[in-house]
DNA sequence: GGTGTTGTACCGCATTTCGGGGACGCATCA
DNA sequence: TGATGCGTCCCCGAAATGCGGTACAACACC
């Protein structure tokens, strides 16, 4: 079995160093770079032979952050995955990480041997996330099975068309013929069945490709 | 803390025997239905006044499939969560349910308490799956798509493309590390510059391209 | 004959959004 | 040097929205 080639950016010194004690020895790893930031981390790349397999790179960094240097170090490595480390576990912000092409993420607070089970399970092919990102990763991608079938009914399209031509409430029932109020009832009903709460969630469901 | 309401559906007489026995004595769980077939499962869903939080939905099934049944438990359930279980570990198999809407699942070779840990995971907002699978979902993912420049500077766009992600004031405002007065001020800067008056118009016009 | 779904309409309450402001610092440009 | 644009923060008040209900008639499916 051969080591899984390993790259640390992280800005805080102590953390970095007592993650560089604790993963370098680990006899399944290998750590190639260890940096302090993203334009260290990626001056250092131009400088090795064989670039990481694996990057644990800190969300807040100094200069870059990590989300803004995900692209740029994907770009170089194509082949490697990036593990992001984070202080909070906020979707919003791990969920934009995934999107920039993230593997995974393990949250700080994480014991060393978290960090080790993280790295090994994103070179064994997998992707480490919590529970809630999980969810919101699902609910991304699975644009539920509406619009098209039955799911809703004449008037709840109507409505739901006048929401995304970007009418109110009242304007909705004008155009309609209808009261506000009975207006405001199927606009609840079809949160409900598209499982959003909000009228741009709503919104931005529909005119992508729900 | 109330207890979360679950139905069973499992086609072996004796592993449905095994987790009838052993869920249903957790003290977290309530099995409200206990069901052989998909089609058992929605006739009984007919006969019970309040439905389960969590569906434990085996994917071979005589009848309706686990997947086939998917979607019309889904429709049934709009709220509930429904878990996969399945005796292989076909990442295929379980991306599709998926898609139609499962949140997660669990390999039939689980201990019984991973059962309970999954569900319990799930009725906590979570999506339990593995490692291969969350590769799988995580690969479907394409970097957004850019809104023309010129007339926005990258702040505004930034809280733009917050609020088309469906995000309200407070949470663009936690996704760019702002105050959220200070994202209203911008808000409006882009309403005037869009000659927009309401998020929903600012979203249609941004995402069918101005 | 019950149960569910749809269409219609209403109420109350908490939160969000919208449209006006004002304010300060820092650029750049005239 | 003053004007203008941008980034940041704050306040107020009115309107809209989100979320929880209730209500009833019509119809349909069992």
């Amino acid at each position: 079995m051969e080591k899984i080639r390993l790259a640390l950016v992280e800005d805080d010194p102590e953390v970095r160093a007592l993650l560089h004690a604790y993963l370098c020895q680990q006899p399944e790893l290998d750590c190639v770079i260890v940096a302090g930031s993203a334009e260290d981390f990626l001056q250092q790349l131009t400088e090795v032979r064989v670039g990481p397999q694996v990057v644990l790179l800190d969300v807040q960094l100094p200069g870059l952050s990590g989300i803004e240097a995900l692209p740029l170090i994907r770009q170089r490595l194509p082949e490697a995955d990036v593990l992001m480390q984070t202080v909070f576990d906020d979707a919003d912000t791990i969920f934009q990480a995934l999107r920039q092409g993230a593997t995974g993420y393990v949250l700080k607070s994480a014991a060393l041997t978290e960090y080790k089970a993280a790295v090994l399970d994103v070179a064994r092919g997998g992707a480490p996330m919590s529970p809630a990102v999980a969810r919101k990763v699902l609910a991304h991608f699975k644009p539920l099975p509406q619009t098209q079938p039955g799911l809703l009914t004449e008037r709840e399209q109507a409505v739901v068309q006048g929401i995304v031509d970007g009418l109110g409430d009242k304007q909705v029932a004008h155009r309609l013929g209808l009261s506000a109020e009975t207006v405001r009832t199927y606009v609840k009903r079809v949160y409900k069945k598209l499982q959003v709460s909000s009228r741009t969630e709503l919104v931005s469901r529909v005119v992508r490709g729900n």
